[in-house]
DNA sequence: CTATGAACCTGCAAGC
DNA sequence: TGCTTGCAGGTTCATA
């Protein structure tokens, strides 16, 4: 269900309420949302209890937990001086990351809970909520980023390293070490239709079906249009598109239809208003709607879910036919 | 290497 | 009132 500017409203959340705090004990309610850590539940509880939690920081789609250096004096916490593992959490299409009161009622779909000592005494709890089970934690090391700069994309200590695992994950366009000239070669490379190389994570991260469908709406691109015929101006123009399209909707908190996307307090953000086609088919194109005749936005079946364009804006490519 | 498809899950809405 | 089908903000792995 989240895409970047979602998943940032969560990191953000999380860091301004865990940086400094002690885990004081884990609960793994269900262990399939630790499908992807490699030594259980168990070991992840007791390998995570007493630790204390520097920063969390994202790449894309990834958030990471990345956890003091339990030798180094608090002191050294500023200075990045951090241990040598991460817990890696992804929401998947339907996982919540919340803080609570330890006694707040316990939410249906709760999976993973941790118990927490603020750095101002408060005791709170960290809670991994998931309908779906897509989403998950895991404890992973952090190894250094290939290009030696910042790891994440955002995070309060600017760490040369992320979890292996996020390793592949292309850098986001909100990054500020993403290379333009990089996405652009990378386009040229390849004739896949441009919406797939748009949501392949290892190109570029964080954009998802929503905001794939927003950013090509606003760069007037079809979505099968092959990665390589796309111009340079094109090629920035979707870049362009999608950084403004994910700024807008972080701004507004994030995209949420249903109460399944909230962030770590529980609330909704309101860019739903802000998309122009995704989940609109049958209204119009709001570029078009001063024309004689008006573009209608259609849904149409693309890779096993949906796609939504604007017919008069966003043609499709020659020789294209739909299915 | 690219490109599909299936699998992993639960819940809700629409249609019969 | 059922029951069935389709659909949902994602990723990974197996098969052509």
């Amino acid at each position: 269900m989240p895409e970047l500017p979602e998943v940032e409203v969560v990191r953000s959340g999380l860091e301004r309420h865990l940086r400094g705090s002690l885990i004081e004990s884990v609960e793994v309610l269900d262990p399939r949302s630790l499908r992807r850590d490699p030594e259980g539940p168990e070991r992840f509880a007791a390998a995570l209890s007493g630790r204390v939690l520097a920063d969390v920081a994202r790449r894309g789609k990834y958030v990471w937990l990345i956890l003091a250096d339990p030798s180094a004096p608090a002191s050294a916490l500023a200075a990045g001086e951090v241990g040598e593992r991460g817990v890696v959490v992804h929401l998947g299409m339907s996982g919540q990351a919340l803080i609570k009161e330890p006694d707040a009622a316990r939410e249906r779909h709760l999976r993973i809970r941790m118990r927490l000592l603020t750095p101002d005494g408060a005791v709170r709890d960290l809670r991994f909520v998931d309908q779906r089970i897509f989403g998950g934690m895991f404890l992973d090391p952090l190894v250094p980023a290939a290009d030696g700069a910042p790891g994440a994309s955002l995070s309060a200590l600017a760490l040369p390293l992320l979890p292996a695992s996020v390793s592949h994950i292309g850098r986001d366009p909100l990054d500020a070490h993403f290379d333009a000239a990089a996405f652009r070669r990378r386009l040229r490379r390849t004739s896949s239709g441009i919406k797939r190389v748009l949501l392949d994570q290892t190109v570029l991260s964080g954009i998802g079906n929503i905001y794939a469908d927003e950013s090509l709406w606003r760069a007037r691109l079809h979505y099968a249009k092959p990665a390589d015929s796309l111009t340079a101006a094109q090629a920035d123009a979707i870049l362009h598109a999608s950084t403004e399209v994910m700024t807008e909707a972080l701004a507004a908190g994030g995209t949420s239809f249903d109460a399944l996307y909230i962030n770590v307090n529980g609330e909704s953000g309101y860019f739903e208003r802000g998309l122009n086609v995704y989940g609109r088919a049958g209204k119009q194109c709001p570029r078009c709607a001063e024309l004689p005749v008006p573009g209608v936005i259609v849904r149409e079946p693309f890779m096993n879910r949906s796609s939504y364009r604007c017919p008069r804006c966003q043609r499709a490519p020659r020789g294209f036919r739909a299915g």
